[in-house]
DNA sequence: CAGGACTCTCGCT
DNA sequence: AGCGAGAGTCCTG
């Protein structure tokens, strides 16, 4: 069984997902959309529908480096809850600033919700676009997205 | 060795 | 209080 690879849609932005079974080994935002499946609780989870992300798999999150332990973490966070860099870094016995780098080359976004964490002061970063993370934060919030598992790992 | 999606502490308004 | 500068910190390419 080979790699799938699709997108769909949040908001402005088109959602590429490359996966297989249940293990997700790319998510990146996009302008363009691309042809293709994606699994069905990302599916879920972009329309605004009760999803549980828990039971995807990231690539990012094996292993036993400062990275997958920080991704681990992060996946931790409940739905609709924030966390701060400094709070995760605390978590597990690292810096802030080693949190922020690997939130900035996570390479599945939305499974491994990094949007979740913020900086003490402000909403941090995010790339492409700190709008997709006021996007998510916004719809965690005020939607039922929300479901059992998400947030236990 | 350089450079981050940070945080703390200080010193000034 | 609120804001800006500087140093500390840890990991990856």
């Amino acid at each position: 069984m080979a790699i799938l690879t699709g997108s769909c849609r949040f908001g402005l932005w088109h959602v590429h997902v490359a996966w297989q079974g249940d293990l997700v080994y790319q998510v990146r935002f996009a302008r363009e959309g691309l042809d293709g499946p994606v699994p069905e609780e990302i599916l879920r989870y972009c329309a605004g529908r009760p999803a549980d992300l828990s039971t995807l798999e990231s690539v990012a999150t094996a292993g036993e480096s400062t990275f997958a332990r920080i991704y681990r973490a992060v996946r931790a966070v409940p739905c609709g809850e924030t966390v701060t860099y400094g709070e995760v870094a605390r978590l597990i016995g690292t810096a802030p600033r080693a949190v922020g780098s690997a939130m900035a080359k996570n390479p599945t976004p939305i499974v491994v919700p990094c949007h979740r964490v913020v900086a003490k002061t402000d909403l941090g970063g995010f790339s492409p676009d700190l709008a997709i993370k006021e996007a998510l934060l916004a719809m965690e919030r005020r939607r039922r997205v929300c479901m059992p598992g998400d947030g236990r790992s």
